[in-house]
DNA sequence: ATTTCGCATTTTGAATACAAAAATTGAACG
DNA sequence: CGTTCAATTTTTGTATTCAAAATGCGAAAT
């Protein structure tokens, strides 16, 4: 037999398939929340029957981005002010977790790739790229929770952060709020680069509070 | 029409019950963790067919409490030390930030409940009766993120509780570790009904800091 | 015209059936 | 004796079927 294997070769479950394509279009807000899910409608979409279907659904009910009312069928989890109310606390007490963790188990390569991405963000603050400015700026959290070796934590920050994505969609953020932000990002990183957990934890508390106050802000603004 | 409604019945789907069941028998530990779970053979122990079942399983495995494998089948999730030490600080950090929140709406009757618990919870230690122990303990933390008032946290907690509740089966914890537990109750007890969130918060922290640190200690006392 | 009731249609819940993969058995071979 | 490999059995994945509940619609009644 030859030493070089091929890749293992992947033949995923539709249930897992399926969860994941949904999970996407929820979060990517292409399913709108509150909108009905039809499962027939779903299964000739993706061609499949309704057995996975409903399986996939079930684990998106678990994860907080379905609600499934008995007999009623499935629909997106609206996602109100009192449930981001409630979300972005736990959000806060986790992100602030994973610096802390971080902050002893981080590399300086991880330091090096933090920085790259900071300097990036204030790139794309300055040329007003704010779609660009999302993604970095969830890599950087992205990478925080991975160096704090803690997968656990990253699979919940992972739920967590896929109910409230969403919101992105919901509201526009002001100019001020940006600066702001990208200020905390610079003092995070700072913090970061020290390994100083003590001061990193409720650097990023504060962020995800300032985050969720602007957000709510916006929200209550636009809905008037 | 009259005005005293009756209860609305309630016809509740099987996968739902089911999942409840199960959940249950791997959190009490008449399903040890790594064993196999067979689909038929529960299906016939439970009555019902496979489909029901599958989606009950596919929720446990977004719970954390059942590992399906693609083409193998399910199995409870074992619960080694590392996933303890992943999944402590975490309960540590919803469970600091659950007494906080508690602290800004707690009512007077509430505390006068924690009091009672406390209480019980010393007549317990004193009797050496380490189950009921248990239970009022379980009461004193369940209170505490009911006063909360964030339900999104109070199921988090719940479900991160629940994959470590069989971790009680895996070791006896010292005497003198329930004494020191004993003691920080009562100052978990004083900071709470002072409303105290920053004494609080800290305090919960490390009460179930040292919840694993003993817990660690005995199983890595009893493996040998 | 509006409401109510009954019937047909659609949708969901659960069981069964079928296909594919894994586990098991056992016989042949060393 | 142990190993290997093919055939059988079991188990899992998916589709289909059947039953029950909800929805939609039109006729009858007020």
């Amino acid at each position: 037999m030859s030493t070089v294997l091929g890749a293992p070769i992947e033949r995923r479950p539709l249930h897992e398939e399926l969860a994941d394509q949904l999970r996407r279009l929820i979060i990517e807000g292409d399913l709108r929340p509150g909108e009905k899910i039809s499962e027939k409608l779903l299964c000739d979409q993706f061609a499949v029957s309704r057995t996975p279907l409903r399986e996939a659904l079930k684990i998106l009910m678990t994860e907080g981005l379905v609600l499934l009312t008995p007999n009623r069928g499935a629909s997106v989890t609206e996602l109100t002010i009192d449930d981001l109310e409630e979300l972005f606390p736990i959000i806060g007490a986790l992100e602030a977790l994973s610096g802390e963790l971080a902050c002893q188990s981080i590399t300086d390569e991880e330091i090096e790739s933090a920085r790259d991405l900071q300097a990036e963000m204030v790139e794309c603050y300055k040329r007003g790229d704010l779609h660009r400015y999302f993604e970095v700026n969830e890599a950087v959290h992205s990478l925080i929770v991975r160096a704090s070796r803690n997968t656990t934590l990253a699979q919940m920050m992972r739920n967590a952060s896929g109910r409230i994505r969403r919101a992105r969609y919901m509201a526009n953020l002001s100019k001020d709020r940006w600066t702001a932000a990208v200020a905390e990002h610079e003092a995070i990183l700072s913090a970061l680069s020290k390994r100083d957990a003590s001061r990193l934890g409720p650097l990023l508390k504060t962020h995800i509070a300032n985050k969720f106050a602007a957000l709510r802000e916006a929200l209550l603004r636009d809905q008037q």
